[in-house]
DNA sequence: TTGACAAGAGAGAACGTTCCGTCTCATTCT
DNA sequence: AGAATGAGACGGAACGTTCTCTCTTGTCAA
């Protein structure tokens, strides 16, 4: 089968990205992911020169895909605390997918603790953008202290997914809705 | 020099701890736990017969000396909730240490997913037994739903933890205590 | 007190495997 | 014709692990 350059592109980071999530990046080799994509070596380094340089791109894509995700999630909300509630309800509706594993973004950083590493510096970018974000639609809610808020709500949120995939229960994310709403209600004025 | 077994063991097991715990499992060879703790190859797997076997020596041994700090942090606790609160206190301090990178624990949650592997189990019992005590402190200070509010408290608990590693901030550490003493507020009742 | 002995430590070579990455070459599609 | 692909050999390094061999040390019988 032919495939375009992009779409060869494309095939790889899926391929990669599921085996990559699922099992650890380091506990998955090259070789597993040439055979498992079914494409050639020369194919692969073509498009990625290095191991890092796919992890990288990993990273990078699911959070793109991330924020696609979210995106249309608070498309319909009517207003900053509702876009919140649905980043929740679509985290909390992620752990209760079988395969569940975390986040990504934390777990790449528990795997390349070191700093320089340019995967560990997306995940970091990624993390202060959500934070960023949160913060935003607090701010917009008429929160008086929207970092704080922001940076609570982080804490939960991450929280219950690493719980989570570790404890493979999905009873976290109930804690992690309840606890929100509940942070969301002391900080935010009532709606008008 | 001459060490007893014993000596040999808890010195390769400390040196291997550091290691492991700083850059990760599975980025620290066994030739570079050997080289660092100045052993002969045969020393170290005449204690370990295997990587396997050595980490999870190292999560279950970093375990139970976290037990024993705990035990320390909560003599002097004059209840239940101030034996909470020490925990808490315990880990913001933590946090706080240069070279923090969050809870081993789920460190090698992450690390090693496949649920068969020993040291997965290590870490899965652990959190286990973490929830099983706050649950217990909780129903000691009146909660009228301990086990709930001890899983809330292990999100926030852990939230912290994973984010003040990836994030390379103690700021985390601030709004989980916060987090926690808010929810203990809410759910225990005044003491008489 | 001496001396033999077992246990364990040290040094390091070597094994087979896996890893990441490079390379060649025939094939296939456009 | 030309560019990208699949198949796979290949190298060097690192991996976990086994092995041999020497040397030290503590123990215990003679």
């Amino acid at each position: 089968m032919r495939r375009s350059a992009e779409e060869t592109r494309r095939h790889i980071l899926d391929v990669a990205g599921d085996l990559f999530y699922s099992r650890g990046v380091r506990a998955v080799g090259m070789d597993l992911v040439i055979g498992t994509a079914g494409v050639a070596n020369a194919t692969l380094y073509r498009q990625f020169a290095t191991k890092d340089e796919l992890v990288t791109a990993y990273l990078v894509t699911r959070n793109e895909d991330w924020w696609r995700r979210l995106r249309e999630a608070t498309a319909a909300a009517p207003g900053p605390r509702a876009r919140i509630e649905a980043l929740f309800a679509l985290t909390r509706q992620d752990m209760a997918t079988p395969g569940y594993r975390g986040c990504a973004t934390l777990n790449v950083t528990s795997e390349f603790p070191d700093e320089g590493h340019p995967a560990h510096a997306a995940a970091v970018a990624h993390k202060t953008e959500v934070q960023t974000w949160l913060s935003e639609q607090l701010r917009e809610a008429g929160d008086a202290n929207p970092d704080d808020t922001a940076g609570k709500l982080l804490v939960i949120l991450d929280g219950a997914q690493v719980l989570a995939a570790a404890m493979a229960t999905d009873t976290p994310g109930d804690h992690m809705i309840q606890l929100a709403e509940q942070l969301l209600d002391a900080r935010l004025p009532a709606p008008a």
